[in-house]
RNA sequence: GGCCCCAUCGUCUAGCCUGGUCUAGGACACAAGAUUUUCAUUCUUGCAACACGGGUUCAAAUCCCGUUGGGGUCACCA
């Protein structure tokens, strides 16, 4: 088995894109087969070497492997459609002699004149395959003329053409309102249709997943294989990945790049989790995988007909889970590194007490779905903080709590692990006040908010003096004179 | 508009091929409760769907036809 993924350099990788990807990759995997990394860069406007990096980058971030490619050659090379213009050429020219194709000299203005003619009459716009017909004399007139020629695939019979899809089952076209399709321009480039039919000929593809909107495309790539005489492989169109309307992924959510997901933290084996479950069931009611446990289950077979709408949430909730689940040390060492690539902890502030710093970075473990938002988060150790809800702090109850804290916190010496919990027995003992009456007052003096990690942790973190500051902050509105960090 | 694809909870989906076991299962989200002396995690429960209309059949989410709706495609873009 031969699989190919073959995106073309004009933007970033994004959800629906690199599902795809994923979705070959994983076919590939599961049957042992190859997985071919190609690049069609016929688009010569639109196309961008730094694209190209950035589809190795990406690609390679997300796990997903390829045995031949641009960047590693192998032996159907090049893969970079650029540098595989003599194949075409060569094919063109062996179409044309055997009479398969044919010169066309329309203009792109008269084209576009036809269709606009055949729109207006309620049409099907298709070519009138007006240049079939040409007679030498009336060619090498055109090429006086200066008119350079760009060749056209011939459309015989007027018979039905079915796909064999794997999705889908058979899909059957009817071969006349397919009219003859230019396969490569007067600048001698090919078009994409050509391109990939020759391609994924000359390379042995044996297996093309790719998105639904190439399914009506297909009668022309298996037009041209067979008159080329090569084999035509299987197909698979998946279902297209939807906004959350319904409408085409924009770039707000689905359309976001991959780079950028990996920016804000995401792990690259929960993204590739959750698209996989895009379009994919295991068959059970099982969820959560790692990219091998994908490979192992997945089938092309189980690959849903219908479009799927990109859901943040839950995406954001399979990112949560593969967080929670990895192991401890791992996490540990994962979000430190992010959090100082991406600045969130400076080099030298880490350097001045790495522990303090990775025991934060720890208690946020469980409210995480991707690794940026401790950005946030942290700001709950910035040495001001504002309140969320300030009144809650001016009931008599909460008064007596915070009053107690700052009277305990004066006749203890350290608040660490083994001192939190006496702390706060004491602080419920004098103020009289226990449960969500005693934390939430506590929770809303430290760190402001309503909701965040354990509260012991934090105050341990804070530290005795840490505390007290923020105790006396919300007593006399600001800490007292040698009191503060 | 022609052609093609699709149609189960708000969302992702299981079930459909090989009708009965489906008063339609799971997950996200949402709501309630339990655990947590707080928060989060975790657990339990609840809410919520076979687009519509015709057939076929003893029996249809499952098979057939139509309607409606959504998507795709009709380029010298890929």
């Amino acid at each position: 088995m031969r699989v190919r993924f073959a995106p073309s350099p004009t933007g970033f990788l994004h959800i629906g894109n690199a599902r795809t990807a994923l979705f070959n990759y994983l076919l590939a995997a599961h049957n042992k087969g190859e997985f071919i990394l190609r690049i069609e860069d016929t688009d010569r406007e639109r196309s961008k070497p730094e694209y190209i990096e950035q589809i190795f980058k990406d690609l390679g971030w997300l796990g997903i492997r390829w045995t031949e490619g641009p960047d590693i050659g192998g032996k159907y090379g090049p893969y970079l459609q650029s540098e595989r213009t003599k194949f075409y050429k060569d094919y063109v020219k062996k179409l044309i002699d055997e009479g398969k194709a044919y010169y066309c000299y329309c203009t792109p203005e008269e084209l576009d004149k036809d269709r606009q003619e055949q729109l207006a009459q309620g049409l099907t716009p298709k070519y009138s395959n007006k240049c079939r017909t040409l007679s030498d004399e009336e060619m090498a007139e055109k090429h006086r003329a200066g008119i350079l020629p760009s060749v056209r695939f011939k459309v015989e019979g007027a018979g039905e053409l079915t796909v064999d899809d794997m999705i889908r089952d058979e899909v059957t076209f009817a071969l006349e309102q397919v009219g003859d399709f230019i396969i490569m321009r007067p600048d001698t480039t090919p078009t994409f249709h050509f391109a990939v039919a020759v391609d994924d000929g000359l390379m042995g593809i044996t297996h093309v997943v790719r998105g639904e909107d190439h399914l009506t495309n297909t009668p022309k790539h298996i037009l041209i294989m067979k008159a080329c005489g090569f084999k035509v492989p299987r197909y698979a169109h998946m279902p297209l990945t939807m906004g959350p309307g319904g409408e085409p992924l924009s770039k707000r959510l689905g359309a976001m790049s991959i780079h950028e997901y990996r920016k804000l933290g995401y792990r690259s084996e929960a993204l590739c989790n959750y698209m996989a479950l895009l379009g994919w069931s295991p068959g059970d009611d099982r969820e959560l995988f790692t990219l091998n446990e994908l490979k192992e289950h997945f089938s092309i077979k189980r690959v849903s007909k219908s479009p799927a709408v990109f859901d943040k949430a839950k995406l954001d909730w399979v990112s949560g889970m593969h967080i929670r689940q990895m192991d401890e040390n791992e996490f540990a060492q994962e979000i430190l590194a992010f959090a100082l690539d991406e600045k969130i902890i400076s080099e030298e502030d880490y350097n001045t007490r790495p522990e303090w710093y990775a025991h934060i970075l720890r208690i946020f473990r469980n409210n995480l779905s991707c690794y940026s938002e401790i950005k946030e988060k942290m700001q709950l150790f910035d040495t001001t903080i504002e309140y969320e809800d300030a009144e809650l702090l001016k009931s008599e109850g909460a008064r007596s709590v915070i009053a107690a804290c700052e009277a305990i916190l004066q006749e203890i010496d350290v608040i660490d692990e083994n001192t939190v919990d006496n702390f706060l027995k004491s602080v419920k003992k004098r103020s009289g006040q226990k449960g969500k009456e005693l934390f939430a007052p506590l929770r809303m003096a430290f760190t402001g908010k309503m909701h965040g990690p354990d509260l012991k942790e934090v105050m341990i973190i804070l530290g005795r003096r840490g505390c007290l500051k923020r105790v006396q902050t919300v007593l006399y509105g600001e800490a007292k004179n040698g009191e503060g960090t």
